[in-house]
Order: structure tokens, then C-alpha cells, then sequence
DNA sequence: AATTCACTTTAGAATCATTCTAACCCAATT
DNA sequence: AATTGGGTTAGAATGATTCTAAAGTGAATT
């Protein structure tokens, strides 16, 4: 079955960031015969089923997180890399209400990163 | 010339968020002539000239936000809606330290909402 | 008024991530 | 062996965005 093993890629390593074309690609690397529609559909099962969450850094695409727990991050755009940031090392202090008629979902903390200039 | 145009309705009317074929009705309603291509040129052309701020929320579509200042966002999903949070209220006490060898671009916040189910 | 030059705008094709559709495979059940 | 049903697939379809190459504009120059 194409979802164990994709699966077994994505949580077999501790926390991870993919996009759907890199996960493809490692499972083809890894032997794999698989379609992209199959990890597309494995993704959003998995993302449905909560297993995954979905980061929305980039417009081009969307990187899911094998980290589901409650947490922050980093993103350097110029590399297209998402670095995991733990809850605990960021201290939202005060938010403001939320509109009449809605409840926060979740709060996100996306801290954008440019390469430093060499001094 | 279209890039004026878009201009004075982007500008025109205070904060604004708004994704390019929204931007595009709104000008062919207001009775211009004007193609996708320009919309996007003209969307990026002030984006790269600082004057607007290019907010990702969604994976479907970007929004360009006619607030460049440093402030925030909620987010609603089920609508399709952003709405500004001005800075200072919101209080982010600690922030982790950047990996070395980057520098930090910017902080976002996105409090993401859903519609409260009636009591 | 005609020419040039640089810039703007355009239509339409192209791209790219993602989703959809309809067929196909395969194991379990009848 | 036929039926069912989920999982998987290829390939088409979609939709936002970008690209390309042509056409338009207009100010300055002849």
C-alpha cells in the first residue's frame, strides 16, 4: 500500500517539512512506484485525519508538517526552508479580542528570515 | 494609463486586501479596460516597489495588503477574509534566536478564526 | 506632421501546483 | 466466477500566476 509507505517516510524521521513534490520524489528514490496523485491524496487523508498540518508560507506551495503539536516557525525564503520554532520559545503575550462572532482556531507565528549579508 | 488607475482604487480608500481578480472586477466594474497580465504586473510592480505587502493565508490565492506598516492579521478561512491587526496589539514578548547566519525580515502573526458554532 | 525610442499594455500561450474523473486493480465476499 | 469496495492510477482539467512577443502610447526629435 502506497499510504503505509508513504507513511513510514514521513514519520519515520522525526519532524519533517515536504511539499508534495519533494515527498514524491523521495519515495521514488526509494524504490517506490508511485503516482503524484497518490500522494496528493495521501497528504490531504493525512492532513484530514489530522495528522499533518498544512504551513502556508509560499505561494507556490504548500509544505505539510509532521509536527502537529502547537508550534512556530522560521521560513527563509531564499532557500525555501521551514525550520520548526517549539511553542514554548515564543511568548505571544497579548492578542487583541477576536471579531464578535468568531473563535481563534490557531495562532501562527511565521518569523521570515533573510540570509545575513557577510559584514 | 492602468497602473494609475489601479492605483487610485488600491490607494484610494484606506487598508486594503486584496487578491488580484478581485482587484480586476473591481476595475472593470469601475469601467476600465484592463487584461489579467496588467492586473498582475501592475500588482507586482508596486509590491516590488514597497508599496505593498504581499500576504500568503491561503494556498489557492495570494492577497497584496495596501498596509505596508508592521501589523498583523486575522484570518478568516471559511470566508475568505483578512482583517488587520495593528501591531501593538499584539505583544510578542520572546522570540527564539535566529540561526546563525540569518537575520530576521520580518515578524508575522496570523490568528486563525473560525465562526463561533451558536450556542 | 512624421520618426524614433522607451515604456506600457495586451492577448494568448505556457507553467506549475493541485484537484478531478473515470478506469483499473486486487482482495475479500457472495 | 461474479460482486463489491477501497486503494491507486494516468491523464485530463482547473486555476492562479508568469511569460512572450506583438501592439499601443506618447513624449521628444526631426
Amino acid at each position: 500500500q502506497a499510504r503505509l509507505a508513504l507513511a513510514h517516510l514521513l514519520f519515520g524521521q522525526g519532524d519533517r517539512h515536504v511539499t508534495a513534490d519533494a515527498l514524491r520524489e523521495e519515495a521514488l528514490a526509494a524504490g517506490l512506484k508511485i503516482s503524484q496523485a497518490t500522494v496528493y491524496n495521501t497528504l490531504n487523508q493525512f492532513h484530514a485525519a489530522g495528522l499533518l498540518r498544512q504551513v502556508q508560507v509560499d505561494q507556490a506551495r504548500s509544505y505539510f508538517d509532521t509536527n502537529i503539536d502547537a508550534h512556530h516557525h522560521f521560513y527563509v525564503e531564499e532557500e525555501a526552508r521551514l525550520i520548526d520554532i517549539a511553542a514554548q520559545e515564543v511568548d505571544v503575550a497579548r492578542l487583541p479580542d477576536s471579531p464578535k462572532g468568531y473563535d481563534v482556531d490557531r495562532v501562527e507565528v511565521i518569523i521570515r528570515l533573510d540570509k545575513s549579508p557577510k559584514a
